[in-house]
DNA sequence: AATGAATGAGACTTCATTCAT
DNA sequence: AATGAATGAAGTCTCATTCAT
């Protein structure tokens, strides 16, 4: 029998991430450091501890919950029926990614994305979650591809996983560009795969 | 005049970053210790102090070290005056890039590439370099795109800074799925790349 | 006009006793935390606050009311007018003992007691009451030497506040022996007293 | 190959320690912070960190040495192979204990001991460690009353691990009484002991 | 140049207690 | 009176770095 309703904890909890996201952003994964979250999340130390059992649970929350929220934002486009032309598609993804990244305007989401995979390699469990999260996304690449394909509208003797798989690079690279090189932008991508896509496209006739 | 040869000071220095690159993978970017990377370099504390100031020129010079050293390697590929067909000059990069990450069999330098990357968004100077050298690599496969195009093979209407910037991504993501998917194949990205680049590509006549 | 009943406190407040000797036994004097108390004891931390001032208040009271409930069943015996003979006055006072400290199958008491001992050293208020109640139980003794000496069944020239001294630490001695050594008979403590007080005892005539 | 000699090791653990039993003393188990032992030990904090892994290790040293110390200087007294009569055996050995107690007039170790005792209960390998040593203790008293047996001197019907148990009783009962109540004091119990055990002891011919 | 013991600031976390509901 | 979430002081310990040898 709850004091505060689950609404309010959902609520505080979040109030702990976004500061742990922010805090991540500006001082990196090796800096962050409780006192940091604490301090911006508004809270005191021990209601921190009282909804995380400690920093490392605050960091793969973060992290955890980052990807799922993006995967739950990108799969509705991937699982369409009727996938758009390839450089649409991948246009909407990038532009999925880049709504959710900037959407709060406290924090760069891709950045702390950044962190995550850094983050990653060393636990398990969390390893494992992003590797499944990717994997689904390839899959559902895939899956489109192979739409394309029993539409017409994609060579057939081109393996879909194969695509897949750079379409993936794509995605992944565009975030990776975004926060190591400062720019990439979606429509350049769109009209690259465009101009890659086109019968007259890479040889002349 | 310097008691030990430069040859062999460089050969310690080299002794302590292998050995941050192993601690680096094996442990990630939060619990590297100063210890760890001692204990591993086989050196004293003293000693790893007369080479590097602290910890953070350590990791420092492992990730710019890094990311200059795959830079040389991939520039000559790049800068080739008559590159080969868009497929297979990716497929030259991403192969000089898992050469490099695999050369050493103590060390995956792709995950301590990642870790790079998180690393690099909180250390200026080291943000800077990053962003030089993935820009730089950028310029590069504009270069290759303007040569095919003089060359006739490419559309020429294209703009080659965004299929350089599309190859980036690629390029960068091809690494993130490596690290974050698992799996990420060479002739996988050739054969989707050229998939994609046939005349009977995306849409059938 | 308290709002429940005294008799309803007083369960209370006992339901917290219990709950804290059951931790005194099972985590230790330095480990026992109030948490793990309220837990045990079934209230609401702000309960146990209002039946008790606090920790301290709650560590002591275990101490104390234990010393005084166990000096409370000794009295009597020691008290009688006609004490039997010492190995069987000894027996007496060391079942009286067994039988407070084993009563309750949740928790040993005699543990409970030892960790008294321990944590009276630091409060000079407990120190002080655990000083009278074993200085009492000493004097006691002394009481019965007394007696005995009177009725002829002691040695007329011995100093009765030295065998009450005696007889403390072998009481004392027998609570320390079972938590330490794991055993401690109490028929064997009153044949190793028939043996020693025997006329025919340790001397051979 | 270490720096600094065993010795000086040694010395430097010693001076932890010492510090430790001065803040146990002092303080009592619950109320021991690392800062005052540090403190007090004029030992940085990762020094101390240096000699002892933790906290814990500290105070189990400072009881299993402790016990360890005094059971050395024990043995040689019980296990004489023509022991002096029981109230002289009995004598010799709480003097040593007195002695050995008392011996730093900083600390009084029979407190410490009293902190030992309770600290040992919740912890399974000082407690076995505990009960090790007093076990011997009993033994090495039952081996005495052997050979005062064999010697004629004491009644040969008697069982030597009863009188033991008794023995290690007045033995720890004396320890416990000089820390609850006070005042022990050994002559006292060395002529209760010769009360008892004269041929005009207890009962009248 | 080399060693590794020592340093101590600062990290993480616990937990006795309070107080709004 | 009762609840239990919140507080934050204080505790334990780590670890980058220094420096006497």
């Amino acid at each position: 029998m709850p004091r505060i309703t689950e609404e309010r904890r959902e609520a505080r909890r979040e109030q702990v991430l976004q500061a742990a996201r922010a805090c991540l952003e500006e001082h990196g994964l090796e800096a962050v450091s409780m006192e940091m979250i604490i301090a911006r999340s508004g809270l005191s130390t021990g209601a921190v501890y009282g909804y995380f059992k400690g920093k490392n649970e605050i960091i793969n929350a973060v992290v955890s919950e980052g990807t799922a929220q993006l995967a739950e934002e990108l799969l509705p486009i991937l699982t369409n029926t009727e996938p758009p032309p390839l450089p649409e598609l991948v246009g909407q993804v990038l532009g999925a990614i880049v709504d959710f990244a900037t959407r709060d305007e406290h924090v760069n989401r891709l950045l702390v994305s950044i962190h995550g995979w850094s983050h990653a390699q060393s636990d398990p469990t969390l390893k494992a979650a992003t590797r499944y999260a990717y994997t689904r996304l390839r899959t559902a690449y895939a899956d489109s591809v192979k739409r394309w394909q029993a539409a017409g509208a994609f060579d057939a003797t081109a393996d879909p996983e194969g695509v897949a798989e750079l379409l993936t690079s794509v995605t992944l690279g565009f975030v990776a560009q975004r926060a190591l090189a400062g720019t990439a932008d979606i429509s350049r991508h769109i009209d690259a795969l465009e101009a890659l896509t086109q019968p007259s496209g890479v040889r002349v006739p």
